[in-house]
DNA sequence: TCCAACTATTTATCTGACAAATCAGATGAT
DNA sequence: ATCATCTGATTTGTCAGATAAATAGTTGGA
């Protein structure tokens, strides 16, 4: 990666360990080396070790006790929705089912928030949506970036939903988006997402039309899903 | 509250600061006081104030820099999802438009979990909705806690789904269920969530009828909508 | 065999110090 | 007067070491 900026030790720290969490190195129930062994593994104080354990506690993917040490919890008390957890797995996760599962749930929540946006019909949020696609627009001739713009678009939808609830679902489109670009690429040989659908999804917002919003959401991502899970199938499971 | 086992110096510091942020006292754009302020306010040390600092940080509330403080962040990049911070959003929330923001979020997942549980059709995951359903009938006739066995059924549901990303949507569900029992109760007189209601997602969910699982789950949420938000309009906005 | 006391280990907390970043004000050059 | 730079103060970041509290394992006694 190119812009890699300092970042404090607490922090690396908690980013090494949570890789290693999600790819699978400490299991739920085992239990993760103690702060003296990370004091000493990251040459860090046991004020920086601990800051960071403390991080991955937040988490949800441990619970620490005296004696007992760092005992990682099970996988339903993970918060993968979580920005930092989303990109420790991101890290590690077979790629086409990740895109898969990632689908599934846009599919769940992002129709409902394409026909809460259209209900509400906030003028500068529909606004912020426009201004999204547009830049998709010209980002489909070479001006800009497409994977951000593809994101500023439904991240716009979440939050002209009006409701607080899905505004931390955006990190979740954005890790979708920044991983299925390359994978759907390789897989059809050509971007998926394409323009008309982004633009159906709009109208029907500008219009107020709730059921059609919801409809154009999701007739496109469907269609998405779909095509991955038969390029799944075809391939074999990655 | 009865159960109140005594929890850490830094927990505690979190939740009293989470629950005053959530609450509005320092709105986005702010600086929180300072770790010596947080030391001298709480009694404690350094330690246990920057930790708990850093479990804030952690859930997207706020940022840290040398000589700038702890600046609390904008409202989208706070982590509602997370179960402490939907904890200390409860604490200030205005009831009614609460449960409604909570009902439309669980409107868009729960309906493709339902969905991708039927379409899985797993026994074993199948059976723990079943398990939770009868609980639920036990607890309506007054064996049991009639909230723990509803929760207990949606999350069996979410976790059928086979889907990692699902899992962290319980706790909203804990939340809201936690919160609209006595709520509803007091604008209907009576409990809304019905047995019936599940019981038809149960048995599509038994069949492997995606469709119709989907629109159970649909049906029973969407009718807890509509009378809560025509029940708000009714008495005027909480 | 079972239970209570003891020991060792690990996390939890406290204290104090220095390093690094950054804002505000002073200083100096143009 | 304006702008860049330097200086000092303030706040978080990190380190080091010590004590307290919790707990798994061991030991000893009844």
């Amino acid at each position: 990666m190119a812009g890699n900026q300092t970042s404090s030790v607490t922090d690396e720290i908690a980013n090494i360990l949570g890789r290693e969490i999600l790819g699978g190195l400490f299991p739920p129930g085992s239990t993760l080396i103690g702060e003296e062994e990370i004091c000493a593994r990251f040459g860090a104080s046991r004020s920086a070790a601990r800051e960071a354990v403390k991080i991955l506690w937040a988490k949800g993917l441990l619970v620490t006790r005296p004696r007992r040490g760092s005992r990682i919890r099970p996988l339903k008390d993970w918060n993968f929705l979580d920005p930092s957890v989303l990109g420790w797995l991101r890290a590690s996760a077979t790629p086409r089912h990740f895109i898969i599962e990632l689908l599934e749930v846009r599919l769940g929540f992002e129709c409902e928030a394409a026909a809460l946006a259209a209900g509400r019909n906030k003028a500068d949020e529909i606004a912020a949506i426009r201004e999204a696609f547009e830049a998709m627009r010209a980002a489909s001739s070479g001006q800009g970036d497409p994977v951000l713009s593809d994101a500023a678009f439904h991240e716009a939808v979440l939050a002209a939903a009006g409701n607080r609830f899905f505004l931390p679902l955006s990190a979740l489109i954005h890790t979708a988006l920044q991983y299925s670009v390359p994978t759907t690429n390789a897989l059809f040989g050509h971007p998926v997402g394409d323009l008309d659908a982004h633009g159906k999804v709009l109208r029907a917002i500008e219009a107020g039309d709730s059921a059609r919003a919801r409809k154009a959401m999701h007739d496109m991502l469907s269609e998405v899903l779909a095509r991955v899970r038969t390029a799944v199938e075809l391939t074999g499971a990655g």
